[in-house]
DNA sequence: ACCTGAACACCGTTCAAGT
DNA sequence: ACCTGAACACCGTTCAAGT
């Protein structure tokens, strides 16, 4: 006798990503999430292999956010850093998971596109890829450590990230 | 009636670390800890607070071993940068946890002071941090991507560090 | 003083039984 | 076909009782 789906796939990973901002990473639970979208744990190994499949569903989710954040903010290195930057400011926890969880190839191709693009404009065919890693690694790297709070030697962040996306921009287009 | 102590805080640690390594953070508990050491798993409670102040003592730990390894290194920006990468490669547990765990402010600030000294002898006092904080972040937005596997694009990964190690310098330079 | 077993709360996961 | 309660394994943590 069919029964009348409680919930769904969609359902769960929009649950996943609320709880992950609000609780962290150690509140994202099968429990939690059951609670919140009205349906027992067990009932989510209908649609989620297992915990860690959940986690890896949510990063996916995150990148695909971020994706579609860069595809609409712009095409130059600037307005991507920027736009990288407010998109970690506004989901901490959902940056963070993005490095800490298995993320699937799909969805971080999708997401290297826009960079690519805006890298090969100013450096050329042959070190796009080079300079698209220069570029995100720094970005990456800057914005796990001001979110950890590893910037505590003083000094003006604001203007940190300025400086490191100042000289960036001039050592490519040299 | 006083009994001799089974076990120490810096025993507790080091058996987190090698544990952390093989097992990843998810293994890292209190159970596997204790029993490492030779203990049931209450009595960690008198050397250290809870499961949050053990991971947060691995990543201190990591960060003092990472710190030592940068000081016996060498004191130019490109030593110090291919010395970070051997850490991390030969760490990766060890490397993350430094990130995600809360890690305690002077660790932070010992590990930071080689890679300050190189930056000021580049760019000067004034933007010796500025500087200092575009190449660490870069460094550690590379070497979080490379061991996550984040680079999936193809492309030579070695020749990708290069090129972003010499652009950066390059640019400190000029 | 430190160590332990017992106990409790909580979570992940499986499965037989419900509808 | 999906949902649930019951059950089991495992972990974090506390605490009274041992030495």
């Amino acid at each position: 006798m069919p029964t009348p789906d409680r919930t769904s796939f969609e359902q769960i990973v929009a649950a996943g990503r609320e709880i992950l901002e609000s609780d962290g990473p150690a509140g994202l639970t099968m429990q939690a999430v059951a609670t919140r979208v009205g349906v027992r744990a067990p009932s989510l190994y209908k649609r989620v292999r297992d915990r860690e499949a959940l986690h890896a569903a949510v990063a996916e989710a995150s990148i695909d956010a971020l994706t579609q954040r860069l595809e609409t903010a712009g095409s130059d290195l600037d307005t991507l850093a920027r736009a990288y930057r407010s998109f970690a400011q506004e989901h901490p926890e959902g940056f963070r998971i993005m490095f800490t969880s298995a993320s699937p190839h799909d969805a971080l191709t999708r997401s290297a596109a826009p960079l690519l693009h805006a890298a090969t404009a100013v450096v050329g065919d042959e070190h796009a890829l080079d300079a698209a890693r220069l570029f995100t690694a720094w970005a990456t790297g800057f914005l796990q450590m001001e979110l950890s709070g590893a910037f505590r030697l003083g000094g003006d962040v604001d203007r940190a990230f300025e400086y490191g996306l100042h000289q960036l921009t001039r050592a490519l287009t040299a």
